[in-house]
DNA sequence: CGATTTCAAGAGCACCGCTCTCGTTTTTGA
DNA sequence: TCAAAAACGAGAGCGGTGCTCTTGAAATCG
C-alpha cells in the first residue's frame, strides 16, 4: 500500500527538508562558501556520511538551496505582480521591483546565493534554469500585459542598435511575440540594473551614501519603468 | 645604511608581492572562498606557517587582494576618464563605464572580490574605503566637470523625493558642492545600475539572452548618461 | 662581538569533503 | 510468507584546510 511504501518516502522528504533548513541556517551564519556538511550533520545529530544518502555531494545540496532561492524570489516577484492592477503598469512594475528588493533584504544570504559571486567549478545544472527566469518573466509580464491593454508608452530606451535586435527578437519570440523590440531590450537592461540596485543595498555597497533606502529605491525603480515604457514622465508617484 | 637594512625590507616586499601574485592566481583558479594558504605556500616552495609572517591570517591576505582590486578597478575608471575630452561628457561617461566593464571582464574573480557576495564575518577594514570610492568618484567627476563647463543637461532622473535629498546633499557637500542635487541622486543610482550591468555580464547571468554584449552595454551606459544629465537625447552614438 | 629581532620550518590540533565498509531496517516480488 | 534486494545510519579513514606553538638559523642592532 502507498501508506506503507510511502512511509519511507515521507521520512525521506522530511529528513531532506530538515537538511536543507539546517543548511540554510548554516549559510546564513557562515556563508555559502563555508557551508559544511559535517556541521549540518552534527547539528542534526547524524553521521556526516549519512547526509550523502540525501545529497550526493555538497554541490548538490547547494544546488537545492539555489533552486529554492530562485523559486522563493520568483514567487515574491509574481506576488508583487498580482498585488497591483493591470490598469496601472507603472505601479505594477514598481511593485515587482519592490518585491524583489524586499525578498532580498529579508533573505540576504539566499539572494547572494543566486546573484552573488558564482562558485568556481560549480556549473549550474538545468534544474536552475526554469526557476531562474521567474523574476525577469514577471518584469516582462508587466510590459506584455501593458502592451496588450494599450498602456505601453514609448520606451525612453530609444532605438536599439542593430546587433542587439537579434537577441531581443529571440527573447520576444519565446516569451512575448507581440512586444515591441525596444521594450524588450530596455527590459533586459532594467533587469540587470534592478539587481544592481538590490545588490548594493543587500550587500551594503552604498557605504553610507544612501540612508533613505526605501524612497531612493522606489524612485529608481520608477525611472526604470519609464525606461521600459510602462510608466510615463519623470515625476515620482 | 639603507642599502643594507633595506635588504630585508626589499626581500620582504618581494615575498609579499609573490604571495599576492600566487594568491591571485589561486583565486582565479579556485575562487576566493576556496583560497588556500597551504596551496599558495606549496606553490611558492615554502612552509605554510611561513606565510603567517607576511599575512597574520587568510582574511588579511584577502583584504590585501581586495584593496588591490579596488585600486586596479579605480585606476581603470580614471584612465577611461582621461581618455575622452571634457568637451564631450556623454562620451566620457560611456568611456568610464566601458573601462569598468572591460576591467571586470578581464579580471572576473577580482571583480567578484569587490562586488560579489560579501564574506560573512569579514568586516572590510578602513583600508578598503578610500580605494573603494574611486569608481564612483570617476563617475562623479564626469558630471562635476560637465557642470563646471556648463555642459550638464537636465537630468532625466527628475525631482528627487525629499528624504533622499539629505543623503545627496551630504555626498555633494563632500565631493562636489556645486553639483545639482538630482544629478547626484541619479549618479548614485547609475553607479549601482552600472555594477549590475557589469555583474550580469561577468557572472553570466543573462544566460544567453544577450550575445551582442558590447553594443548592448554601450547603449545601456549611454542611457545612464542621459539619466544623469551628462548626455542628451535617446539616440545612441 | 653579543643581544635582539626576524624569519623558515616542522609538528600538531581540530576541522573539512568524501569514500568505503559493515551491520541494520525496510521494501519488494516470487 | 519469506528470502532477496534495496535503502539506510554509523564508523573509520584519506588527504586536505586554517592556524598555533616550538625550534633553530639568519640578519640586524647596540
Amino acid at each position: 500500500m502507498s501508506t506503507f511504501q510511502g512511509a519511507r518516502e515521507r521520512a525521506r522528504r522530511e529528513v531532506t527538508a530538515a537538511i536543507k533548513d539546517e543548511a540554510r541556517r548554516r549559510v546564513a551564519a557562515e556563508g555559502a562558501p563555508r557551508l559544511s556538511l559535517r556541521a549540518v550533520a552534527r547539528e542534526l545529530g547524524m553521521a556526516s556520511s549519512a547526509l550523502y544518502r540525501y545529497f550526493p555531494s555538497r554541490d548538490d545540496l547547494l544546488t537545492a538551496l539555489i533552486v529554492d532561492a530562485y523559486d522563493a524570489m520568483g514567487e515574491a516577484a509574481e506576488a508583487g505582480l498580482a498585488a497591483a492592477p493591470r490598469t496601472d503598469p507603472g505601479a505594477r512594475w514598481v511593485r515587482v521591483c519592490g518585491a524583489v528588493r524586499d525578498w532580498g533584504l529579508a533573505n540576504p544570504h539566499e539572494f547572494g546565493l543566486v546573484h552573488g559571486t558564482p562558485i568556481p567549478g560549480y556549473a549550474a545544472p538545468r534544474d536552475t534554469e526554469q526557476p531562474g527566469v521567474r523574476v525577469p518573466l514577471a518584469l516582462l509580464a508587466v510590459a506584455r500585459e501593458a502592451h496588450e491593454d494599450g498602456l505601453l508608452g514609448r520606451p525612453a530606451w530609444g532605438v536599439t542598435p542593430e546587433p542587439v535586435r537579434a537577441d531581443t527578437k529571440a527573447v520576444a519570440a519565446e516569451f512575448a511575440p507581440e512586444l515591441p523590440e525596444p521594450a524588450v531590450a530596455a527590459l533586459l537592461a532594467a533587469w540587470a540594473q534592478l539587481i544592481g540596485l538590490v545588490s548594493f543595498e543587500v550587500f551594503g555597497q552604498y557605504n553610507g551614501a544612501i540612508t533613505a533606502h526605501e524612497v531612493f529605491f522606489a524612485h529608481a525603480a520608477h525611472r526604470l519603468a519609464v525606461e521600459v515604457g510602462v510608466a510615463a514622465g519623470p515625476a515620482a508617484s
